[in-house]
DNA sequence: TAGATTGTTAATCGATTAACAATC
DNA sequence: TAGATTGTTAATCGATTAACAATC
């Protein structure tokens, strides 16, 4: 039942919630999960699960649910994460050898092939099994050849855009940035941030009503 | 502007935006800032960005904008990141170690104080300039006295939920979750997570839909 | 069968965007 | 002044949620 706009962002976020959940389901045993039972564990509403697994085409059975075993694929299958992406990492630094290092990536699809920095003293060392490269040695050919798709952008905020700019250059389709910096790259080229700032702005936004909220309470308790 | 349901979680998502392009501007000595330069520089719609100014009350000039510094000041007052918040971090693993040493956590109010760990070899060291202690250390009374607020919680997916049990039983305030798990937490307890699997599964859908309308557009030039 | 669950259509809700008067 | 920009009100858009018939 996709739509001509694509299935909605806030349903593609979901999705790796529902696959993780399902993949434990099935390491249980369990062959059927209904839309009730992945909402109460997720903290969702039922409705907005079954709207969600409607986007993947799967149809489920009244009464008892969804296969367990289709449904993760029909999620992996709209998410792309059945045809394994190749991705390079640039800037090994703290975060960036981190992310070299995840092993849950596997799971997503995605491998980290290489990683590429300025610092001489990395070059020819590994971050876990990945290599680091000197960033001058990244080329259009290397990113054909190995049918790299995605750059990891890990560099210090205030290079972020000139890397942008550089790999914009080299030809590379999408972008992760994990650089505190909002970049801006043309409109072919997929742009997607993990921003810590944002999710942390979030996190401090709630943290402050609850304090706002305790003050007030202890100011006046007949409330 | 207020309103009693607060500020809408997608403004507070782009405040962190707003924040670092108006500490650059600031840096350059620029005192004004309009909503279309905002706009510009972080592709957002001009109007978008003034609604989001609205809600921290500051108001501007017809033809020139708003104070560079009055604005500034206010985002992190309505963020609260003008008081520090201290915070621990749970599990010195590569990840846990990368945000222990990252630097810029300080702009948002967020100190990180120490690590706690479950391997033994840890414990004694340092990650940067963090401690790391046993885990079987962390008491009650040590989140009281030292005004611990939020843990960050960076241990394996299979240990998120159970060392959260055992934060929450210990009167921590918010986790901020960086497991690739989803886990349950009692409504007094401010949850946030960072997940890497939501990030790139957007990324994952853009990149796919790109991948499929090129091999459209190969197949049949003619369009 | 009875009743839990699905799938769809319609209503609601909340955020974005448009329109436009006010203003410096 | 002229015109760019603000601030507000109303319209639009898109996602969530409600309602309910279908069904196993």
């Amino acid at each position: 039942m996709e739509n001509k706009r694509g299935i909605p962002i806030p349903t593609i976020k979901r999705f790796p919630s529902y696959l993780r959940l399902l993949n434990v389901f099935k390491e249980e045993g369990r062959e059927m999960a209904s839309a009730t039972m992945l909402a109460e564990e997720l903290n969702l509403k039922p409705i907005q699960v079954r709207k969600d697994i409607s986007f993947t085409g799967i149809e489920g059975k009244p009464k008892v649910g969804f296969e367990v075993d289709k449904l993760i694929n029909a999620i992996i299958s709209v998410l792309g994460w059945d045809n394994a992406t190749d991705a390079i990492i640039i800037g090994a630094g703290h975060l960036g050898s981190a992310l070299a290092r995840y092993e849950g990536f596997g799971s997503y699809g995605l491998r980290i092939v290489a990683a590429f920095d300025t610092a001489e003293e990395k070059w020819g060392t590994n971050v876990g099994d990945v290599p680091i490269h000197p960033f001058d040695h990244l080329h259009r050919w290397y990113i054909e050849e190995n049918h790299v798709n995605i750059a990891v952008l890990t560099v210090p905020a205030d290079e972020a855009q000139h890397v942008a700019d550089q790999l914009v250059a080299l030809g590379i389709m999408a972008i992760w940035n994990f650089a505190p910096k909002d970049i801006k790259v043309p409109s072919r080229v997929v742009l997607q941030r993990t921003d810590l700032a944002t999710s942390f702005a979030v996190l401090s936004a709630k943290v402050k009503r609850v304090m706002e909220s305790r003050e007030f309470n202890e100011e006046d308790d007949s409330w």
